[in-house]
RNA sequence: GGUCCCGUCGUCCAGAGGCCUAGGACGCCGGCCUUUCAAGCCGGAAACGCCGGUUCGAAUCCGGUCGGGACUGCCA
């Protein structure tokens, strides 16, 4: 039997880091078992449906890596793959859900439920003791289903193992709403059967779900999927992770300058590991090793600092030509232009130094905007820590003059001039250049120095140096 | 309140009765390297929630307890 999953985004939002840890398990069960991947839209809320939602999921899966199935996917097999082209199927599933006696009809005024609700909570009991089919038989109001109480609803979750309820503990729920839509439980199942997925694998947060959706299942004479209930994701302050918090959606991710493949790589090990030593890996090697069984059970803290940690550690992978590829937009934004060709190969010069100092694509951005603006404004914690030292304005002036004085303006040979002054003057190399580079940058942090002088250029270089002396000397 | 799920370093993951004086990663602390910052290298602190039971032997199995979470909508 050939592995079907899907991933079921209401697009009601821009895609959550959580639905795309799910879309990401449901994919690596499907590469890994030759299966197949489909997404579908859970769009049965209309009022925050929309199609610029929609479509922002898929662009954000597609970032991530996580190919769906086209075929299967859109105008599927049975239709669309959005819900709410296939109200008419649902319907056709309630009625029949009806005549088989395993639903019905319930016209009782919400006021009437919530008083059971509240009774029910009162009497530490179940709703599901109240919320029963009433004796009268109507033809009209919502439909819900009739949970038989003969025996207990069983199923083996492939992560949590057996997981079991009482049929008294499940109240008759909704399954098509008095305007003819169809609720998510019956929705979400139909569409399950009718595309035939073979595994669900979703948050647990609808584990207790689970049993309406078998029912449902069962009332429509299909075979049960195997179910798979992914832990879920918290935030840092070890509550579930919400819209609220910053970064919660992959376009956030995206925006802040993270890498698909880290985010890829990061999300992964929320809940699985490839051997529990290696914690950095490919896509492939992770379809090589992942098994739905292997997932843990316990909900995972979403920590940012490690995927910026790995985001580092893939910026410093990656090919220096692409490096630049993706930080020129960033660099143009921190400058607040375009580059034209010549800046743009100046800062191909320093880019494998920046690429090192990246942890964040638009941190790149940062630490060369002094090549390509003048400092109008010193960092002022900077300035204050290593330019009001005596004998600054003596350095710079000095450095200023044996500059002058160079021919070759390379990085080697700006080393050479530069270190030999400094020897001269008797002045340590860390206490000589720090005020260089304050001068030069606008900042006790930067790229190195000579290579940043570089390719700042000979004359810009000797004028910046002149610009800090005589700051400081009025 | 009820139902269900979960419980190993601060965090993520490894551990499926002896290989565990519990391993890896992020973070943290210290050191080396060093023109700053990073990166890199070396080292360190840091956990089996608790109580019983099974067993020659338990982080691993069982029970209880405590704690956390999810669900409890004509939302998904």
């Amino acid at each position: 039997m050939t592995v079907r999953v899907r991933i079921a985004p209401s697009p009601t939002g821009n895609l959550h880091v959580g639905t795309a840890r799910a879309a990401l398990f449901n994919w690596l069960y499907a590469r890994a078992n030759g299966g197949v991947f489909i997404v579908r839209s859970d769009d049965t809320d209309q009022e925050r449906s929309t199609a610029e939602y929609e479509e922002g999921i898929l662009e954000s899966l597609r970032w991530l890596g996580l190919d769906w199935d086209e075929g299967v996917s859109v105008g599927g097999p049975h239709g669309s793959y959005r819900q709410s082209d296939r109200y008419e199927r649902y319907r056709e599933v309630a009625r029949q859900l009806i005549e088989s006696g395993a639903a019905y009809y319930d016209q009782r005024p919400a006021d009437e439920l919530e008083a059971l609700r509240q009774q029910a909570q009162k009497e530490g009991k179940h709703p599901g003791h109240y919320i029963r089919r009433p004796d009268q038989e109507f033809d009209s109001g919502v439909i819900r289903l009739s949970i038989p109480q003969d025996a207990p609803i069983v199923f083996d979750d492939m992560i949590r193992g057996s997981v079991s309820f009482e049929p008294r503990d499940v109240d008759d729920f909704v399954i098509l709403r008095t305007d003819g839509i169809p609720t998510y439980h019956l929705a979400s199942t139909v569409d399950d059967v009718d595309y035939g997925i073979t595994h669900v694998a979703r948050g647990e947060d609808l584990l207790p779900s689970t049993p309406k959706h078998i029912l449902i299942t069962r009332g429509m004479g299909a075979g049960e999927p195997v179910y798979a209930h992914l832990p879920l994701l918290f935030g840092t302050d070890g509550k579930k992770l919400s819209k609220r918090d910053d970064a919660t959606s992959l376009t956030d991710f995206r925006d802040a300058g993270y890498l698909p493949d880290a985010v890829f790589n990061y999300l992964c090990l929320l809940g699985w590991s490839i051997d529990g030593e290696t914690t950095i890996f490919s896509r492939d090697e992770a379809v090589a090793a992942f098994d739905l069984a292997d997932v843990s059970k316990n909900p995972a803290t979403f920590d940012p600092e490690k995927l910026e940690w790995m985001n580092g550690e893939y910026i410093r992978a990656m090919d220096p030509a692409r490096f630049i590829e993706l930080v020129v937009p960033f660099v143009e934004d921190a400058v607040g232009r375009e580059l034209d060709g010549a800046e743009l190969s100046r800062f191909e010069e320093i880019s494998h130094l920046v690429q090192e100092r990246t942890k964040l694509l638009p941190e790149a951005g940062e630490q060369v905007t002094f090549l390509f603006t003048e400092i109008d404004e010193y960092d002022q914690k900077s300035w204050d820590k290593v330019m009001t030292k005596d004998g600054v304005a003596d350095v710079l002036a000095a450095a200023s003059q044996r500059l002058g004085t160079l021919e070759t303006w390379t990085a080697e040979a700006i080393e050479e001039s530069l270190r030999a002054l400094l020897a001269e003057m008797e002045i340590g190399v860390g206490k000589g250049l720090q005020p260089m580079r304050v001068a030069v940058t606008g900042s006790s942090v930067s790229p190195p120095l000579f290579e940043s002088m570089a390719v700042l250029g000979q004359e810009k270089t000797i004028a910046r140096l002149d610009t800090a002396r005589s700051l400081l000397t009025g």
